[in-house]
DNA sequence: GTTAGCATGTAAGGAGTTACATGATTTT
DNA sequence: AAAATCATGTAACTCCTTACATGCTAAC
């Protein structure tokens, strides 16, 4: 019941009001068309997270249209802010850069707050994804190698194009790379909205 | 506790054990260099699945190197095999094309799966998968024109890729589609492998 | 005046994940 | 004889999904 949820949603709820209050119903277009690639969320998923993002405490709701309590008498829409601590958990999740940032979703939704993300964790992650994708395709070449498996060609087929898209990822993660190493180097340019000094925490 | 399970899971086991008996180690990593491009699975999710099976007689073990039991005394490899209810399920499973079979787990599962699947079946997941894509496509559309969300340069460039990454599947699938319609055309090409007469089954 | 979209929720549960535990067999 | 890899499993848990329930408000 509702005990410590640390999955996409929470960084993405999070990330997204740290830009501006919303409420439920437009957060959850916001989302998906955020992450409507690779992710879609329905209220059913949403509004438990955000009950309980604000009995932890990282929320607070502004009722709109009539005061605080919306459940008794008048329904209203009920607009969610982010709170300081609600502030210090996302700099957290996203000073992250282990696995859970190379898996398709963590890295999606990561990466859509890379603007709010230090320059060294986003190179961290960039990497990592890479490094992930091309285990990957090592497996597929490994596999691609011992064939006494099966051999029809709708397999074949979705394995060629398995392998091109991971290939095709690899391509935009080198050119996303090299882009950061550049504006890295030339100062001046986007280090991220962090005005904190703090060393680069290792995170699991 | 292990009731009903029917993810794609469960698909994947009794298509590959169709083909031929596998025991547990083995048929993970076949299961995950035929879905490896969009899945992995680890052991934990893999043997619950397996004695669920078991316990629903769709799937049977021939323990090797020491008959049945394995728990007692020494431990041998266990090989599985389907059974006459198990290629049942399976082609229950196969005939479906709903939904499920839309997304992208269930897609990429069935897909593999195609050589066993129906030509008529096949083409409604295709068609269904395509026009699923197109709406993700129409959202983001419709998510490009209101602008008065986020406009960052990491966020564009997720919906940059992502878009293009949408596209890049549904022409895959317009080609699979067209070639779908030749072979189907041309009598005496790959109908399947299916013996049985019935009429098109609608699925859920 | 009825459809469509806006808006908020709950209860039950499904599908797999993580972390752990153990032992056999092959390779180096 | 140590290390790697083969091989099988369980308990507890997480995160999200599905189906349902409700009512307001704007458009046609």
């Amino acid at each position: 019941m509702s005990g410590q949820r640390s999955g996409v949603l929470e960084l993405a709820i999070l990330g997204l009001l740290h830009e501006t209050p919303l409420h439920g119903y437009e957060l959850r277009k916001r989302l998906n068309s955020l992450l409507g690639a690779f992710r879609a969320f329905g209220y059913g998923s949403l509004y438990p997270c955000l009950k309980d993002l604000l009995a932890r405490g990282l929320i607070a709701d502004d009722a709109v249209g009539g005061p605080a309590k919306p459940l008794a008498g008048r329904r209203s829409k009920i607009v969610y802010r982010l709170t300081a601590d609600g502030k210090e958990r996302l700099e957290d999740l996203l000073a992250q850069s282990g696995p859970a940032s190379w898996e398709d979703d963590g890295f999606g939704v990561h990466f859509a707050f890379f603007g709010l993300t230090q320059a060294d964790i986003r190179m961290r992650i960039l990497e990592g994804r890479r490094s992930r994708l091309e285990e990957r395709l090592e497996a597929f070449r490994a596999a691609a190698t011992r064939t006494r498996e099966r051999v029809d060609s709708y397999t074949l087929e979705l394995q060629r194009h398995g392998l091109e898209s991971v290939e095709r990822e690899v391509r935009w993660l080198n050119e996303l790379i090299a882009s950061e190493r550049q504006s890295g180097a030339a100062p001046g340019s986007s280090t991220g909205d962090h005005t904190e000094g703090g060393g680069a925490t290792p995170a699991g």
